[in-house]
DNA sequence: CGCGAGATTGACTCGGGTCAATAGTAGTGG
DNA sequence: CCACTACTATTGACCCGAGTCAATCTCGCG
């Protein structure tokens, strides 16, 4: 039950027990999902002409550290995560890791084996995860009769490649202190589109896996995020990020001539925030 | 406008003679192309059951500086690059260009406008081209009919993902020279699928341009193919290119990316990283 | 022929990478 | 419960790669 849910194990478990009017879905385990929650889970309007509940989708569990998809693994099936943060990577030709993205609810997953029928870049687990899986082939042949379906994977397509040029654009043009700032508004942004808190949250990941997702080192991170925090812009603790001024972040280009910065200054941003807030924040006198 | 033909103007052309074998195609000025000809210049395997004459996709040719769609400009039309070449830009929020790529033949445009029916890029000749429209209206109606469509989308998208994907991984993790290098071996290699030679070549780009899409300054470009020349590598004469050591530029590199070591494949590696962080300009494998 | 855009090169600066020491945290087992 | 270990995070000191500023050179074009 925990190593490995091999589609084995799903099967068994789904046809234990079959309810008739739930047409073989499985309510409580969320172990399949139809079509119209496929569409709502990636934001795209589905036109319902469809609730056909034979068009079911399955579930697949992940736990933390596995890994869904590897590179150059034989491609058959896209994934949407419906529950769990992953991250995707690239592996260079020394082993290092590239990280490529942060997947959580409403992304997809494995659409870069479309075109070699290999997948590209492997997919690893930083939480447990729920994944809804999209056989390719049964998807394309849906298409066909669906046509939102086929309008569903363009628009996810298209809206990742959106979103890669923006990332490239950001490594080609931003300091380091811009990347950090609008990766985490980029976080609280996706934090609050899922319906948790954008002001107060975890990262799933480490200082060396966010740097390699911005092209900086795990220490330029860190350091940047302490400087954030002496300057009030957010609170931080370990994993634990408080954003305090969203509209700083957002808009921020430079850090402000770093070498006045003194620990005065950074005394009082610190009495501030923790009359602000009830935090305990360890940036030492 | 500029000399764009309407669909007035294809209705016009094909119906005004009809060459039997050219079944009312416009040779001479390329206007006109089927879709066995769009997968061949997308390198797409056309599985051909079609040769519906009636499926003809229009050309546009734009002259050099012409701009082929700009950021926020409503979707509607894909292209495919027949001939000349062309830089894609992102403009942040200063008015300063980000070039995202360089599409040259059989390459596709627009793609990016597809999920919020905008362009999300803006698209400049750099040359004298020749384009091959796909209104997308069309070409999913098609896909329905022709599934060999839907393939070749799906395809070209995927690619498009993953050639992004390399892109980021690239900015992320290469040192100057080690950009530099790969971006003349990646022109070389499309050169040479292109049927041109991958041993010397124009750059249709400025240096700035060419910093731009690599993350650096156009001085630094600049600087780096110098060195390159000094060292024998390439020869350099204003934008005329010549590959002189094709083997060592696509392994150059510099600092070993000590920004990831990975758990299994990092200690194994560790030596070989260690012992090329000594190395200068040239690696070996 | 002169003008302006592009390219080259040098001198200087500094952002961020590298190396290293320390400390906080989590998981494991006694 | 604590001790032990491995991982993660924070910080400081140092320095090098690449950005910045600026002068000069080249070339294409009206």
């Amino acid at each position: 039950m925990q190593s490995q849910p091999t589609p084995e194990q799903r099967n068994a478990t789904s046809t234990m027990h079959s309810t008739p009017m739930e047409a073989g879905r499985q309510r409580q385990g969320r172990l399949w999902s139809n079509l119209k929650e496929v569409c709502d889970l990636l934001h795209i309007p589905a036109a319902v002409s469809i609730n056909s509940e034979e068009l079911l989708f399955q579930h697949v569990q992940f736990k933390t550290g596995q890994r869904v998809h590897t590179i150059g693994q034989a491609f058959d099936t896209l994934y949407i995560v419906n529950s769990g943060f992953l991250k995707t990577v690239l592996i260079d030709e020394f082993g290092n890791e590239q990280v490529l993205s942060f997947p959580m609810k409403g992304d997809m997953l494995g659409v870069d084996g479309i075109h070699t029928r290999h997948y590209a870049s492997e997919a690893v687990a930083l939480s447990d995860c729920d994944l809804i899986l999209l056989p390719f082939k049964k998807l394309t042949a849906l298409g066909r009769v669906h046509m939102e379906l086929e309008n569903l994977m363009y628009g996810v397509m298209s809206r990742e490649l959106v979103r890669e040029q923006a990332m490239i654009g950001m490594l080609g043009a931003l300091s380091a202190e811009a990347r950090v700032a609008r990766f985490l508004v980029s976080l609280a942004d996706r934090f609050a589109a899922m319906g948790y808190s954008s002001k107060l949250f975890n990262l799933r990941m480490t200082r060396h896996e966010i740097g390699s997702y911005l092209g900086l080192t795990l220490e330029t991170v860190s350091r940047t995020l302490s400087a954030f925090n002496e300057i009030g812009l957010i609170t931080v603790d370990q994993r634990t990020i408080g954003i305090k001024d969203p509209e700083a972040l957002k808009t921020l280009r430079r850090l402000p001539p770093s070498r006045s910065r003194t620990k005065a200054a950074g005394a009082k941003q610190k009495a501030e925030l923790d009359a602000a807030g009830d935090d305990q924040v360890l940036a030492t006198a």
